[in-house]
DNA sequence: GCACAAATTGCAGACTATGCAAAGGACAAT
DNA sequence: ATTGTCCTTTGCATAGTCTGCAATTTGTGC
């Protein structure tokens, strides 16, 4: 568990890769910003950028919390409900995400204005919704209906944070919970005809 | 309605362009050609590509038919139930972009190997989901209940596309039902407890 | 302390993308 | 048909992106 130093200064390294890419795109646009510009700000040469991250776009979005394998266990194993566990779920992973707030932001912001960036997440999403839907499938054996499943919850995650950037004086639990109850309503209007 | 000859030439030149970018990246990959052959190809100068794309990724995309005003207009006047009324305008969408088969089935190879292309494929259907959404408005008075019914839509057809892609023997309309099917099943197990 | 592996860096070079200006083709009005 | 205007194409120059290679420095395990 203990990291090497070695370990720990790479993982620093990058991190201060990504604040000093965030900084500066916030300021001027990820577009305005050279690559030269944030190795400067980073405190390391250009190639060593490109050591860390394969372009700007990547740099800014860094490496985002995936799910943890104890709750992927947990929705696997759970015997409430679907629409519980498949909530507690997703409360547990917006948290993981709400322990980094102000990047959080920051990321958001940036990757709005940009649509390579945009890519980058959304492959990190859709990574997210085969998991998800990997942890499903035992649980409904229908692999659309798990897929389908895992992708209204990844949405719902992603819709909440957009909710979330947008409105003043609303957390990222409560954000959710807003955004699951238009799912579960709309859920509603799709079932009963 | 008519065209001028210059709308006209505009028009081919942008398919020309386009057509060249897919024959090259599906024999190469898109990051493995440069615009340079691409315009060659496409019998224009590299300057011009610039002039019709901002980039390979977009030349690769080309412009996608978007929702019709008429199938807008008749989702937000229907009277059917939701989930009945929604499932034709995904119909009448699909039938669209069946229109294309080749190419859809082109831009789709090179997409899910370049995560750029899938960034501006994202922009595309993320302004869909949106104009879907000012449509469902009337009908369900709920902004969440209006975007997650949206968002669940847009992410079937993508899903069916993905599905028809995988799988031989099923024709675009037929992979619509099949995902459909499992959404319908999907929100099923979300609105009873 | 020593040998090995990993990390940093500079440099060369291919590729991407934009601004500018010149030249030729389409178009509307006469 | 002619003329003036606008659009399109194109070449050139230039800033920026990204990779391969090789030299140097810096941790790690023995």
């Amino acid at each position: 568990m203990t990291l090497s130093l070695r370990e720990r200064r790479r993982l620093q390294t990058a991190r201060d890769i990504q604040r000093a890419t965030l900084k500066l795109a916030l300021a001027e646009g990820l577009d305005a910003i050279t690559t030269d510009a944030i190795a400067a700000a980073a405190g390391v040469s250009t190639r060593t950028f490109f050591n860390y991250y394969p372009n700007k776009e990547a740099a800014a979005i860094g490496t985002p919390p995936g799910f943890r394998d104890e709750d992927k266990a947990a929705l696997r194993a759970g015997r409430n409900a679907l629409a519980v566990d498949l909530k507690q779920f997703l409360d547990r992973h917006m948290a993981a995400l709400a322990e980094d707030e102000t990047i959080l932001r920051m990321v958001g912001k940036v990757v709005h204005a940009n649509s390579k960036a945009s890519g980058l997440l959304d492959r990190v999403v859709l990574g997210e919704r085969d998991e998800l839907a990997e942890c499903l499938r035992p649980r409904v054996n229908d692999d659309q209906v798990a897929m389908a499943l895992a992708a209204n919850a990844t949405a719902c995650t992603a819709r909440a944070i957009h909710l979330w950037e947008n409105e003043e004086n609303v957390s990222l639990a409560e954000a959710l919970d807003r955004v699951w109850a238009g799912q579960i309503a709309a859920a509603r209007l799709l079932a009963n005809p």
